[in-house]
DNA sequence: AGCTATTGATAATC
DNA sequence: TGATTATCAATAGCT
């Protein structure tokens, strides 16, 4: 597959043996991960170069996946083994929680939509109710914590706002004071120019009627939702 | 490649996705062995099987490249020769079969909306769209069946009624034949009245008027549904 | 490292 | 399974 067709074997040109093996390596890592997804096989690749670069692909682990490959191995030429009851006893382990995983896997793959080839009508009914179940749980619990958020923001939007009555009093406060401050000054001034000097005071002029005092600033965000809105299966049962 | 292009998923149907696996594994070790002699690499390729079974490959041996592997690694893997060790092996499929278990369990309760609080808003959404995505799979699927039961019933039904049809064709001939030996035993008894012999031959008058000859039964039961009905699910995304 | 013409792999089908 | 074939994907040869 490519511009024409070429020999397997060696290639000699060394650049171009790199650049085929940097191409094939990609595609057989791909087809290798491809084939574990697919159809559901433990695989463990492990390829190295010429110059002896290393590129590894495993799915589930190499580390597990080298170990599984030699106790397979093993087993098929070892037919006594003189440790056997031990290990029998792990190997028994090892079968039970296999099954248990094996079934759990089913299960969760059709909690998944997955796989309800093997389910009959009644089977697909009690999924149907059950995911109608957990859908209704989980949205009542998404609810919950969003009511939970929008209370603590409530709380702390409180909090803001009491503090702000009590800036906006200081404010008034500072604004009052301010005033008076003004005509002082502004006496001096007069008193100044009536008696010729002019050593200029200058005192800000701070705005005090923009900020509206004592307007409760709207805190009230979003209430927290109760209505049930799962009225809306009304899948018509057969 | 091939008459069209499958997602790279998990197949769910069993046997498809064993063929599928023979097919890929082929093609999988043909193009390791071919990277091997092209580019002159050393590949080792181990593939389980869903139901365990081992293939492998490895151009010089896997026990070298699995050891040189480990080299590079720089790890010891006492995997390679064992007997020792065989037990340890054992115990660490174990405690990785634990792990998996343990995994798939929390996310199955989750799935079954249990154990909801240690998700945060965004893993809640996600539950939700899957459940139902779940759900969606699951009624299609269910009315899939029912709709294959219905046209099973159809079938039957129509041969039913094909066979009905026969069936009153001959009982039509039936009747009429039943009519002619009464018109004849009639003509008999008033010869044998003339001719003063009672030799009676008595014939049942089977009443033929009451079903309705070539009246199609009622048949057609259920249409299979193919209506899309999954536009109820507009829950207000918070 | 990109770009195609080609071959190769394979999904669907029987 | 095993064979066939229509399609899609990988890649050989160039740039």
């Amino acid at each position: 597959m490519g511009r024409g067709k070429i020999p397997i074997k060696r290639i000699d040109n060394t650049s171009s043996r790199q650049v085929t093996f940097s191409k094939r390596r990609k595609g057989l890592l791909k087809k290798a991960k491809e084939l574990a997804i697919l159809c559901d096989a433990e695989v463990g690749l492990i390829v190295f170069s010429s110059t002896g670069r290393l590129y590894e692909f495993a799915n589930s682990s190499m580390k597990s996946t080298i170990a599984r490959y030699s106790r397979t191995k093993e087993e098929n030429f070892q037919g006594v083994n003189p440790v056997i009851s031990e290990v029998k006893l792990w190997q028994r382990e090892v079968e039970l929680l296999r099954k248990q995983l094996l079934n759990l896997q089913l299960n969760h793959r059709q909690l998944l939509g997955e796989e309800l080839s093997s389910l009959g009508v009644e089977g697909l009914q009690g999924l149907e109710s059950q995911l109608e179940m957990s859908l209704h749980s989980v949205r009542k619990k998404k609810e919950q914590v969003f009511a939970d958020e929008i209370q603590e923001l409530n709380k702390k939007g409180y909090h803001v706002h009491v503090e702000n009555i009590e800036l906006q009093k200081k404010f008034a406060l500072l604004t009052q004071e301010n005033k008076e401050l003004q005509k002082k000054a502004q006496q001096i001034k007069s008193d100044n120019h009536s008696a010729g000097l002019s050593n200029r005071i200058v005192v800000a002029n701070i705005p005090s009627a923009d900020i509206p005092v004592n307007q409760p600033v709207q805190l009230q965000l979003f209430q927290p939702i109760h209505q049930e809105k799962d009225n809306q299966d009304e899948t018509p049962k057969l």
